[in-house]
DNA sequence: AATTTAATGTAATTTAACTTACAAATTGAA
DNA sequence: TTCAATTTGTAAGTTAAATTACATTAAATT
């Protein structure tokens, strides 16, 4: 039970609160079923004020979806790339991208995003773009650094960086898009980031001459 | 122009071509913003036909994901499984697999089925489980079968076949849900396959002795 | 303290689509 | 040919949610 003391808040901090409690019930219904009597009922504030800030609903659903989609990838980001050896630096980053991919909100976002795509296109291409695409990215820059350093032998260092990415992610992002959730342990989480740095290093790690 | 020659079909005939436009509609718009006059508008019938078959909108929902999207995956089927060496094999899998996912109907289907997953769980994971699950399973089992023979040594086929799967996949499916078309020419497509059939035997071929 | 400004609560309005009702038209059988 | 059954066309009923209107109340300013 939330204290229901009533508070007047102005504008930006109501807001806040709107997209907090947007956020909520988007990830839990999806767009056409959530209804805006019921953000304003778990925000707070008035529907009034709703419309004042956000114009109508789909104003809500973009400013959300573009506020929280493009935050989303921080911890990808290259400066987090740890240095040494290819093989670390590829076991950390699978480690951060399938920790990203195994949070709910995350997958359901994008779940709730796809769906919406016939609707807002423009939405989904950007926050692809900002998403799945940039993860992508940031390993292929890295691993065509690693060609020029002579560490790794990569003929097309975007498509190893996506095969990469696919084997850590696995079928995670369908399986929660689909309501299934994976049920690993951290033991099955080891053994698929290890196995995908194995294969990829099986095939581009430099060898000694046969 | 279609010619307007009115025909009045029986309830078998008519239950079908209003499966065919609900098909085509909600592939293009999505389970909400299409509307039932519109079907009917676009089969031919009455919206009161409409409703003896189908009893509402959910039921011919209902109707037409289960049809459809147990169909899809007969291409993957065991019977087409190539014989020949695990690389033939693997291959020729490959390639079918892709070619389903880069169907865009096959995809525009996944996508709309995740979208009302929130609406209709069940749904999502029957199709789920016939759909992905199945070509994952095909692979693992044949996976299980060539270790058996001795031609293959994997430890945990079921993970292999799902990375297997993953790098032939890609992101397609995720680019198609985002309404990005991938723009692929036969030798991507050739690339690809060959790379996620290397990268695969690359770990599990079993290698003459050091 | 009075006044202005901004946020709130409630209810009316509008819209859109699902659903139901019913009369007209067509087919098939007696 | 006539009659029964089925399909069709149209429109009315129902519901649900977005949007707007307006009076009320709390906060901020003078």
């Amino acid at each position: 039970m939330k204290s229901k003391v009533k508070q007047r808040l102005n504008v930006d901090q109501r807001k806040q609160a709107m997209l907090m409690a947007a956020r909520e019930l988007f990830l839990a219904k999806g767009y056409a079923a959530t209804n805006l009597d019921e953000v304003v009922a778990k925000s707070g504030g008035s529907l009034t004020t709703l419309y004042q800030i956000f114009g109508n609903k789909e104003g809500l659903w973009r400013e959300l979806v573009l506020t929280y989609g493009t935050r989303v990838t921080a911890p990808l980001e290259d400066e987090h790339l740890s240095d040494g050896p290819p093989r670390t630096v590829l076991r950390d980053f699978a480690e951060r991208l399938l920790t990203l991919q195994l949070n709910p909100d995350v997958a359901g976002g994008i779940r709730i995003i796809m769906a919406e795509g016939k609707q807002f296109p423009d939405l989904s291409r950007t926050i692809y773009a900002a998403g799945p695409m940039r993860g992508r990215r940031i390993v292929a820059q890295y691993l065509a650094r690693e060609v020029e350093h002579g560490t790794l032998d990569i003929p097309d260092p975007a498509l190893a960086a996506e095969m990469f990415c696919q084997m850590v992610e696995g079928d995670v992002l369908l399986w929660l898009a689909c309501g299934i959730g994976p049920s690993w342990t951290q033991a099955d989480i080891k053994r698929r980031l290890d196995l995908a740095v194995e294969m990829f290093l099986n095939t581009y790690e430099r060898k000694a001459a046969v």
